[in-house]
RNA sequence: GGCGUGGUGGCCGAGUGGUUUAAGGCAGCGGUCUUGAAAACCGCCGAACCGGCAACGGUUCCGUGAGUUCGAAUCUCACCCACGCCGCCA
């Protein structure tokens, strides 16, 4: 969440900063801030002026008491006292669940390298590989994966229903080889350490990394024992460190897990839905670092790279976009999409988004560092990335793969994990 | 699911209504001593919020939330979590 001190020691730097994200709720969002912050310090001031009298009072009686002096003025006057405290602190609890409520609404500040605008604005910053060139039309990927019998949409449909796609034989062995192919490169030549979350996790969680409140549609939940099933493993991941105060030696601490993830996609129905392109339910291996904060540039270019990398291994070409500020995720201050080519849709898919959160989830989730020993806690800064999604990368390997026989070509550091260097049509 | 026991600072742990501004220890920081280090000894040493330029002052926090009381770590209720036993189960 944001930094309430900051808004309040200089709000119009925090709404010009806002206004970026081109999203015109936040300056009635501020001003309900500002309006309820001077409410709230108010009545504390008379709280606590009340409660501090109180307490001289109540230290009195205890002397008189051990000295078996009488009591009974001091005590009327604290009943009545006692009342009144009792009605301001009601009065506070109300301020504060409303200002707690709208302060935990509000995204985060745009990082000043994020650019200007909305999507349009999203810049190619670089480009990495060639599209392939084919002799034939390319076809797409749920063509590929039928013929290849690797990939069954209809059976995912009767199972669950559109959006849970099933995947057969060597199409699930794709699955389990990317897995390890992508975790094995994070933890043996990245540094990660690999972790196995809950796939279900609790409302604090949920709001640590800030899917909560505002974008309860977007998950599944499960009412009955109030959890949600994970979006992303960034959820778990993150919130391993809630609440926490770290040692400033251990940092930076990378994780990495390889988790299904399931998202409603309410409305999202339509175009650029067919195939794998946006399913409900994916696996997919995520990274998070939690990082000291004057190493956040460096280590958002650091994550970048770490994604990156596994599509330099598959051999698959991308680009990566800035995104602008008004096209960037709640909890983020600035975000690289990482782009994959498709040869059979022709078309650039999101396979990877690498953010840096700055404090903004370490405030939510409250996760701190002592920077030295004995040195006051300060609150540590979070980044995450996809590294990467499978979906989009099957589709990529699929069509940028595919053969004039219908065969797919795999690329060689994905090989030994398969077992095979090349998928062939059944029969 | 049932019954029982417990939850105290970065960590361990004492504390059952009023000198608790939470004992003591460990870790950490500073110092004495030492060629240096260790050991020993001495001192400091939790977090959040409010006011203040600051020095400083104030309030809150003993799993969470309500309640009793002039006053709650301490008493009552509910919930959460951990552990143990029983039941069920992959």
């Amino acid at each position: 969440m944001i930094d309430l001190r900051q808004v309040r020691q200089d709000p119009e730097g925090a709404r010009a900063r806002l206004s970026r994200r081109l999203d015109a709720s936040v300056g009635v969002m501020l001003d309900d801030i500002l309006a309820l912050d001077v409410q709230r310090r108010r009545i504390l001031a008379r709280v606590e002026t009340l409660k501090a009298e109180r307490n001289r009072a109540t230290e009195e009686v205890a002397r008189r008491k051990r000295a078996r002096e009488p009591a009974d003025d001091l005590l009327a006057d604290l009943r009545a006292s006692g009342d009144e405290v009792r009605a301001l602190e009601g009065e506070l609890r109300e301020v504060e669940l409303a200002l707690d409520a709208r302060v935990l609404e509000v995204p985060n500040l745009p990082a000043p390298e994020c650019p200007d605008g909305d999507s349009s604005a999203n810049a190619v910053i670089r480009t990495w590989g060639t599209p392939p060139t084919f002799a034939f039309a390319p076809r797409p990927h749920w063509e590929l994966g039928e013929q290849l019998g690797i990939l069954d949409l209809p059976r995912g449909a009767k199972l669950s229903g559109s959006g849970f796609p099933v995947f057969v034989g060597m199409g699930a062995r794709l699955v389990r080889a990317l897995e390890n192919f992508m975790l094995d490169l994070h933890t043996q030549e990245h540094g990660y350490v690999e972790v196995s979350p809950p796939l279900l996790v609790n409302r604090a969680s949920a709001q640590g990394t800030g899917q909560l409140p505002k974008f309860e549609e977007e998950l599944y939940r499960v009412e009955r024992d109030e959890l949600y099933l994970l979006p992303t493993a960034e959820v778990p991941l993150t919130n391993l460190h809630r609440d926490e105060i770290l040692d400033g030696a251990v940092l930076p601490i990378g994780y990495v897990a390889s988790t299904p993830c399931f998202r409603r996609e309410a409305g999202a129905h339509g175009k650029d839905t067919r195939g794998l392109i946006r399913v409900h339910q994916f696996d997919k291996v995520e990274i998070v670092r939690f990082v000291r904060p004057e190493e956040g540039a460096a280590e958002h270019a650091r994550i970048t790279s770490h994604a990156e990398a596994v599509l330099q291994r598959l051999g698959l070409p991308y680009r990566v976009l800035a995104l602008a500020a008004g096209d960037i995720g709640f909890a983020s201050a600035c975000t690289l999409d990482l782009e994959v080519w498709a040869a059979g849709v022709g078309t650039w898919l999101e396979v990877s988004s690498a953010s840096t959160f700055t404090d903004f989830q370490a405030r939510r989730a409250n996760i701190r560092y002592r920077p030295d020993p004995g040195a006051k806690p300060e609150f540590v800064h979070t980044l995450n990335a996809s590294g990467l999604a499978f979906p989009r990368t099957i589709i990529a390997l699929l069509e940028n793969g595919q053969q004039a026989d219908g065969s797919i070509q795999i690329p060689e550091a994905l090989a030994p994990y398969l077992g095979t260097d090349r998928l062939v049509p059944r029969a």
